[in-house]
DNA sequence: TCTGGATCGCTTTTT
DNA sequence: GCGATCCAGA
């Protein structure tokens, strides 16, 4: 079975398969069947190498994939018992294994895990704490500091020492100490924590590290691309040792830049790990070949990639078509027509086509467009089913009863339905707990001996204290799907809904009881029912279960929320400089948020299997703002003859002047605050970075050259087909000469 | 404690 | 253009 699965793969995959010892790095192509890799290679393992199921670790970035491998992992190993491999996010491995361990290093193992809204909480209570103004202070920007670190591996003592000269990064170091004491004293991880405490266990205790260095002998990583440092680290201490690490991923498909993924980590695997097997899956199975020839063309302009080539066995397939139009409204109107044609002639059904956009703000005129023209589509982003207040409400109610020591979930509801415990009688309960360094659960307990609190204060707190320990006992005896009704009931959080007869109301209450149905399918699927582990479920999953993707309907979604999804017909619209290339990146002038832009737009054009359409209008209304529209560079990085104009798109060359002049007040401010120091040193980088020499045909090293585009300039590298030219006037670039027709100069 | 008007700010998002 | 958030005042 297994082996005639390994038949049916191209050579590079089979390689990918067959080699399970040592480390391999994958370098996926988009569509170039990398999960049919992963699980026939854990097919293989356990069948053919022996290898038991509790020896390999397959870790995903999100809970879909996950399922997804799991699921065709035990298609491919039908009789095989694989419930003891951990498949899992980097989220939830963690929390497994810190929930075991995390005492080790001075936690409390029940602990809790915020999100971010929670984390605003709590930077927000930091800060006056502190007697610093909000107003100076984003606690926005605060979080990312924060968390950056936390990618990064730096504590906040670290932090300190690292940023003692810089005034307003000290401020910020004081807050990131007292944020990460205040989480331990609540017995609560964030989420950067989740990864960042495990690498600080396994460091710090050899004992727990062997044990699972021991037990997984067989590591994988997808989406390796995605990786933040403090992930790498994770993945290196399990891996150091045995070293059968195996990553997939595709630098030229990174697109979270901006939450920590580091680039790095897949270009330096090689320098990282000795004697690395790389494997290029370069065949692609999904798209034509015209649609990958632009998306090849276009990737090329980036700098700091490895060198990939998608090829495809379809037919060469339909031009790109490329579609202006006057306004958004119009731009929105020819997607919807264009799907109504092509539905109604039979050509295609409504699930074929996907409408993808750089923001979601862009979505709104074609939703209104769909809905006049009566097309049915599912609109993706927007409120998640647990940032719902009434289910946040209920998951702060669970964590209080699971961990009292919560005091971010308290204050969260302690007066929730109103029960007369006011802001003064809060502030007063925090005082104190904070004079006794206690949690305020602790001073609730015994309130009566506090001074300066009214009867009438005390009297609710009591009642309150009261319905928190009944739940607290009743806990043990009732499951989590019973506790959030005996929460609902007993609190009068529903009778007040219940009271007030307006939609927003009744919504609320149908959300409760789709959480309760949730609940009790957790329940009925897990061996371990017990509210922690329902509440560590919660905190880790975005929407609870994903239905109707079968149902014949458009998807509307961001370019970043297709990644890894495929339709026969993509829409990319908004094609404009300033909305993409955003125009934080164009302003940044920085190479890295262009190119990550560029991969953005890859990311886009390699989701269509057979057509693909872009648009762009003459002029766009946004945030309330009317501009006129430059053409996307990304347009004119295509190759003409993949290419067909519908109507008059006019060839704007001078982009990046163009766009530069046209930049409103915002993001020229935005511009000055870009650190000049930080570019220069960016350049240097680039320039050391590629020194690995070869002497190919007559480029080498210092010949000058002419590129049709670029201009003149001096090669500074050479690295296989890739030449580095640092350009009279237009910079440092890397080229491949099998793209480009370059003169060599005398 | 509640309210309504002013003000802000605005990319992407999973865990 | 619009929603979230803040803050003054009842």
């Amino acid at each position: 079975m297994i082996l005639e699965t390994i038949e049916m793969l191209n050579p590079a995959q089979r390689e990918a398969v067959e080699q399970t010892e040592g480390p391999i790095l994958i370098l996926a192509g988009a569509g170039s069947g990398k999960t049919r890799v992963l699980t026939t290679r854990i097919g293989y393992l356990m069948k053919e190498k022996k290898v038991k199921a509790e020896n390999i670790l397959a870790i995903t970035f999100t809970n879909k994939a996950a399922n997804e491998m799991r699921e065709r992992v035990d298609e491919t190993l039908n009789d095989e018992d694989t419930s003891a491999m951990w498949i899992t996010t980097f989220h939830s491995c963690c929390v497994r294994i810190l929930r075991k361990s995390i005492n080790k290093i001075g936690y409390n193992r029940s602990f809790v895990i915020y999100d971010s809204s929670d984390q605003v909480t709590l930077v927000k209570d930091c800060l006056r704490e502190l007697n610093y103004s909000e107003k100076a202070m984003d606690p926005k920007y605060i979080i990312s500091v924060i968390s950056n670190a936390k990618d990064k591996l730096i504590n906040p003592k670290q932090f300190r020492e690292k940023y003692k000269n810089d005034f307003s990064k000290s401020k910020i170091a004081d807050v990131y100490a007292l944020y990460q004491d205040r989480l331990k004293r609540n017995s609560a991880l964030d989420f950067d924590d989740l990864i960042s405490k495990t690498v600080e266990l396994f460091r710090e205790h050899e004992d727990v590290l062997d044990f699972y260095r021991n037990r997984f002998r067989y590591i994988m990583v997808d989406e390796y691309q995605d990786t933040s440092r403090a992930q790498y680290e994770l993945v290196r201490l399990l891996a150091q040792g045995h070293q059968n690490i195996c990553v997939v991923g595709d630098d030229d498909q990174s697109i979270y830049g901006w939450r920590g993924a580091d680039i790095r980590n897949i270009l330096e695997f090689e320098r990282d790990y000795d004697d690395v097997h790389v494997i290029k899956l370069e065949q692609n199975y999904r798209s034509t070949q015209i649609i990958l020839d632009a998306a090849n063309y276009l990737i090329k302009n980036n700098i700091e990639r490895k060198r990939k080539k998608l090829w495809s066995e379809k037919k060469e397939g339909e031009l790109i078509k490329i579609q202006l139009a006057e306004t958004e409204v119009d731009e929105a109107e020819f997607v919807a027509n264009t799907i109504s044609t092509m539905v109604r002639t039979g050509e295609r059904s409504y699930k074929d086509f996907a409408v993808l956009y750089r923001a979601n703000a862009q979505a709104r005129p074609v939703e209104d467009a769909l809905n006049r023209a009566q097309i049915p589509y599912n609109i993706y982003g927007g409120t998640k089913f647990y940032e719902r207040k009434e289910i946040k409400d209920m998951v702060a109610y669970l964590r209080v009863i699971q961990n009292p020591q919560d005091d971010i979930s308290l204050k969260r509801i302690i007066n929730v339905p109103r029960r007369g415990i006011g802001l003064r009688t809060i502030e007063k309960i925090e005082d104190r707990a904070s004079l006794k360094e206690e949690s305020l659960y602790s001073v609730l307990i015994d309130i009566d001996g506090n001074s300066d609190i009214s009867r009438k204060a005390k009297a609710s707190i009591n009642g309150f204290v009261d319905i928190m320990s009944t739940f607290r006992s009743l806990k043990q005896i009732y499951p989590a799907s019973k506790m959030i009704e005996k929460v609902m009931d007993i609190t009068g959080y529903l009778d007040e809904l219940e009271k007030d007869k307006s939609e927003e109301s009744q919504d609320r209450i149908e959300n409760l009881k789709e959480f309760i149905s949730v609940a009790m399918e957790f329940e009925s699927k897990n061996e371990d029912t017990s509210l922690e582990a329902f509440l560590t479920n919660v905190a880790l999953t975005s929407e609870p279960n994903e239905e109707e993707e079968h149902a014949d309907r458009v998807s509307l979604m961001t370019i970043h929320s297709a990644k890894g999804l495929e339709f026969p017909v993509v829409f990319l619209t908004g094609m404009e400089e300033k909305l993409f290339p955003i125009a934080r990146a164009i302003a940044s002038m920085q190479d890295t948020q262009i190119e990550e832009e560029r991969r953005l737009c890859y990311v886009g054009i390699t989701r269509a299997k057979e057509e693909l359409f872009m648009t762009m209008t003459g002029k766009r209304t946004l945030y309330g703002r009317t501009n006129h529209s430059v053409a996307s560079r990304f347009i004119e990085e295509l190759p003409d003859d993949c290419v067909e104009r519908l109507n008059k798109v006019q060839k704007e060359i001078s982009y990046s002047k163009a766009s530069y002049n046209m930049l409103d007040k915002y993001t020229k401010k935005y511009m000055n605050t870009v650190n000049k120091a930080e570019m220069a040193k960016k350049a240097n980088a680039t320039i050391k970075q590629k020194t690995d020499i070869a002497d190919l045909d007559n480029i080498k090293l210092g010949s000058k050259i002419h590129h049709p585009k670029f201009g003149t300039g001096t090669v500074v590298a050479v690295k296989g087909p890739d030449i580095t030219i640092a350009f009279d006037n237009q910079g440092i670039k890397t080229i491949n000469k099998e793209y480009t027709t370059i003169d060599v100069i005398k």
